[in-house]
RNA sequence: GGGCGGUUAGCUCAGCUGGUAGAGCACCGGCUUUACACGCCGGCUGUCACAGGUUCGAGCCCUGUACCGCCCACCA
């Protein structure tokens, strides 16, 4: 325990991440009680993805709240997970070892993957799926972990959990049957958003819009009697075979005549009626509109709210699907005209169809004009390339439409940090049009817990399924077989089928409080850390893991999930856009790091306020590494004379000691209200004044043993100790090091500290004057060195002052002149008359 | 179309309940001052986006406009 010659920050890093580790600095302590522990849901980073700088950002946001909340002495409760779950690891997976899931199969306990990819995918089962993906994506963490590490996150790494471990899929199945069970989950066949390339239903929070070019095109239908026709606006001639009806503003005179009449579809001729419905848009095109099934959401509306028929020509791989034209269903006024139509467009893409229909349509004469060239908004899934389509499939919800006020109470009940996000979490539920959509028909995620009954015509029937135990969870409907059934029974008539189905992402990832609190699982650990203190997360998912996270807490507990949330900003890039890997502008994080240092790159992070989308800036990078080396510099010269207790007798030491104790009320309150961006601000500003206005001041008469040395020496070493734990959740390793130079323990498990301890022995009585003298010191310095600047002199040389002061200065100078005069290199100062503060000041001679 | 945030020095940003515009970086000048040259001291830099309004007084409050970013939206 000594402060070493040269103190620098390289290697700190690697010197103090296993000092934590072994020492167990940030191990929860689990037999802390409710009130005592501070417990975080820490955002689980997609492990097949990579970490870039924003996570850097926003993580060490969050450390610097688990580690003030440490300080202050609770039992942090800080795990990290993975997320492995979703597409992007079932993709990575595929290619990496060259294999494809078929749900159909059954495990395989001795499959190996091949050593190199083959080119020709092998099929496995699921669960054998779920292995390599187990495997690729603990790899990833291992390299995520020690990136946390290096960054210094205060984590519980013993308590890591991943979204698709065993215990989280036993979580989300859990929970799913116990909304199952209470009727906030069903099934049901209906139109639904899919995606063609993923095959996979999609859910609302899953789509993004996208401006796509597209063209009006202006059909004719014609009147069922004979006589005239009338025309629509579409986007979407290949859909006219899908073509259920014609809609219009009930109020619309122009089309008014026409409602409950028929019409004739072009090229297909089949009679569909002319609707009224009020969400038809008379300015729209002609005012008049073709509805399908199913070519956006409106028609969804239109169909189920004028109870149209279904006509479906869209399959789930996009392509357009066989028809026999004049068979039920497909009724035409000439059918073999209508199939030699469609016959030519059978099995096309929507968009190869489309141009198709459109050389008929000329032909047939019933497009007027050319299409026009517009540009639309158009729904695709976010990770999906081409626009969605509407399905009529059967998937699984959970009722959130029933729950949007409880909802929104439960929003206001949420403390949002900073406030004016809630408005976002308010838009999304007031925004909800359906309910939330969990099924995915991929492979890798968690089965849905259900097996259904074959019939003895070998149909599977759906409407009672067959659950599992509980205490059985997780299970694989795919692999496992239900109770009361045999293996052999799979797939045949009499028999037994596994719903095929995974369930969305969000799904697991809405119950991370369950998953780390230990829900049903272990009710101590639970009790003690549910409701969660705090979600940290960024304001892009709030509609996805935050809705749904309350959503879930809410049927299941009745609670809200945590306290408060605290949505952090984007980095941006110096253009003001998102940093992002497409963009090309991406600084891998452990480069970062090892460039200007953890400590130095935290500092950045911590500027960056509370749901503020701050720039990426090398510069305050650099800033920070300064004040990190800074801190060094500055200890290790404090440590050098060093004294615990004795009394604080100068008025200078104690004006320091009462402007720090408001420091640290400041910042206690900052941190309460997790700004941490003030917090940083004020600890940095008192820090460098300290350096380079009090210390300089005191140097000389510390250096003595008299008394008036021990005041210095007294003040100074108890202001170095505020100012590192004030520091060390900001930058943890270089306080870390500095508090090892001269004490035992990590300064992570110090106390916090309180204006009392700070001034403590001070009397109250002399605040006022102290403060005062302190900031005549500070004053008068300036203006000596003003001076010494603009006269080219140095501080080598000494000089008499002269100083003019208010009278209300006269008395806080008197107590702090000799620190001036010493700190100043003055010779001998003279106090004149009084008025507004002026300094003049005198070369001196040196005796030779 | 609806909503939320932002616009302050060349750059990145503070500015609490209205009371004479701030910091850091950059730039310029100076300093061997035994903690630190990875340092210290000093200096320069502003129609607080725009237009109105309230007020003794507006960067801050109100109304409107513009631009930037984001979220949401039924996209014929």
């Amino acid at each position: 325990m000594s402060t070493p010659e040269k103190p620098a920050l390289e290697g700190l890093e690697d010197k103090w991440k296993s000092r934590w580790e072994t020492d167990g600095t940030y191990r929860f302590d689990r037999s802390a009680s409710r009130s005592q522990v501070y417990s975080i849901d820490t955002p689980p980073p997609t492990v097949s993805g990579s970490l870039h700088v924003g996570h850097v950002f926003s993580y060490t946001h969050t450390d610097i709240v688990a580690r003030y909340q440490r300080m202050r002495g609770k039992a942090v409760f800080y795990p990290m997970g993975w997320d492995d779950n979703g597409l992007p690891t079932e993709r990575r997976v595929q290619n990496y070892y060259g294999v494809r899931c078929d749900p159909s199969l059954l495990y395989d306990p001795s499959f190996t993957p091949p050593e190199k990819p083959d080119k020709q995918p092998i099929a496995i089962s699921r669960p054998n799926f779920v292995e390599l993906c187990v495997r690729l994506t603990h790899e990833d963490e291992r390299a995520f972990e020690q990136l946390w590490r290096y960054l210094g996150m205060s984590v519980d790494w013993s308590m890591t959990y991943a979204t698709i471990s065993r215990d989280a899929q036993r979580v989300s199945q859990l929970a799913f049957l116990h909304e199952l069970d209470r009727g906030q989950a069903y099934q049901l066949e209906a139109p639904t958003l899919w995606d063609i390339d993923f095959r996979t239903a999609v859910a609302q929070a899953e789509l993004e819009d996208r401006e796509m070019p597209g063209a009006y095109h202006r059909l004719r239908f014609a009147h069922a009697g004979g006589e005239g026709a009338v025309e629509i606006d579409t986007t979407r001639p290949e859909l006219i075979p899908a073509c259920v009806a014609l809609v219009a503003h009930p109020d619309d005179p122009r089309y008014q005549p026409l409602f409950g009449q028929h019409v004739i579809t072009p090229l297909f001729g089949v009679p569909v009626p002319v609707r009224p419905h009020p969400l038809a848009d008379p300015e729209k095109g002609t005012g008049i509109a073709m509805i399908c099934t199913f070519g956006d959401v409106t028609d969804v509306i239109w169909w189920r709210e004028l109870s149209l028929p279904v006509r479906a020509v869209i399959q789930t791989n996009g392509a357009l699907r066989p028809v026999t034209w004049g068979s039920e269903g497909w009724e035409s006024n000439d059918a073999a005209t209508a199939q030699r139509h469609y016959d030519s467009i059978v099995g096309l893409s929507a968009s190869k169809a489309r141009a198709r229909v459109v050389e008929l349509l000329r032909e047939s004469g019933d497009l007027t004009g050319d299409p026009r060239p517009i540009t639309h908004h158009v729904k695709f899934f976010e990770k999906g390339d081409r626009p969605l389509e509407i399905v009529t499939s059967r998937q699984w919800f959970i009722r959130t439409m029933d729950n949007r006020e409880a909802l929104l109470a439960r929003g206001r009940e949420l403390k949002w940090v900073p406030h004016h996000m809630v408005a976002r979490y308010e838009n999304w539920v007031n925004g909800l049009n359906g309910d939330w959509c969990v099924s995915r028909q991929r492979f890798f995620g968690v089965p849905f817990p259900l097996w259904y009954r074959v019939g003895a015509d070998g149909a599977i029937d759906y409407r009672q399924p067959l659950l599992p135990d509980a205490a059985q969870l997780p299970i694989d409907p795919s692999t496992e077989v239900p109770a009361g059934y045999r293996a052999d029974q799979r797939g045949v008539p009499g028999g037994f089928a596994g719903d095929p189905d995974v369930m969305d992402t969000w799904a697991t990832s809405s119950l991370t409080p369950f998953i780390v609190c230990g829900w049903e699982r272990d009710p101590d650990l639970f009790q003690r850390t549910f409701p969660m203190d705090l979600r940290p997360q960024a304001h892009d998912i709030i509609r996805t893991w935050l809705f749904s996270t309350v959503l879930r807490a809410h049927l299941e507990e009745d609670a809200l999930p945590w306290a408060n949330t605290a949505i952090s900003g984007w980095v941006l890039d110096p253009d003001r856009k998102k940093m992002s890997k497409s963009k090309g502008n991406v600084v891998t994080p452990m480069g970062l790091l090892e460039e200007h240092g953890s400590d130095a790159v935290r500092y950045w992070a911590a500027k960056g306020g509370p749901g503020v989308d701050t720039a990426f800036d090398a510069g305050q990078m650099k800033v920070g590494r300064r004040l990190a080396i800074k801190l060094l510099n500055a200890s290790k010269f404090v440590l050098a004379k060093s004294c615990d207790t004795g009394p604080v007798t100068a008025s200078l030491d104690r004006g320091m000691l009462w402007k720090l104790g408001r420091l640290v009320e400041h910042v206690g309150r900052h941190l309460d209200g997790y700004d941490y961006a003030s917090a940083l601000r004020e600890i940095e500003e008192f820090f460098w004044w300290f350096c380079d206005d009090y210390i300089e001041l005191v140097k000389r008469r510390r250096a003595s043993d008299d008394p008036a040395g021990v005041s210095a020496t007294v003040a100074s070493a108890r202001a170095l100790s505020v100012m590192l734990r004030l520091f060390a959740p900001f930058l943890p390793f270089v306080t870390e090091e500095v508090w090892s130079w001269s004490r035992d323990g990590s300064v992570h498990r110090g106390p916090w500290p309180t204006p009392a301890e700070v001034t403590m022995g001070l009397s109250a009585e002399t605040e006022q004057s102290d403060s005062a003298a302190s900031r005549v010191a500070s004053e008068v310095t300036a203006r000596i060195r003003q001076e010494r600047s603009a006269r080219k002199l140095g501080f080598s040389v000494p000089a008499r002052l002269m100083l003019t002061t208010p009278d209300d200065d006269r008395a806080p100078w008197d107590l702090v002149a000799s620190d001036v005069i010493a700190g100043n290199n003055i010779t001998s100062a003279q106090v004149s008359g009084s008025g507004d503060l002026a300094v003049s000041i005198d070369p001196q001679p040196v005796d030779v």
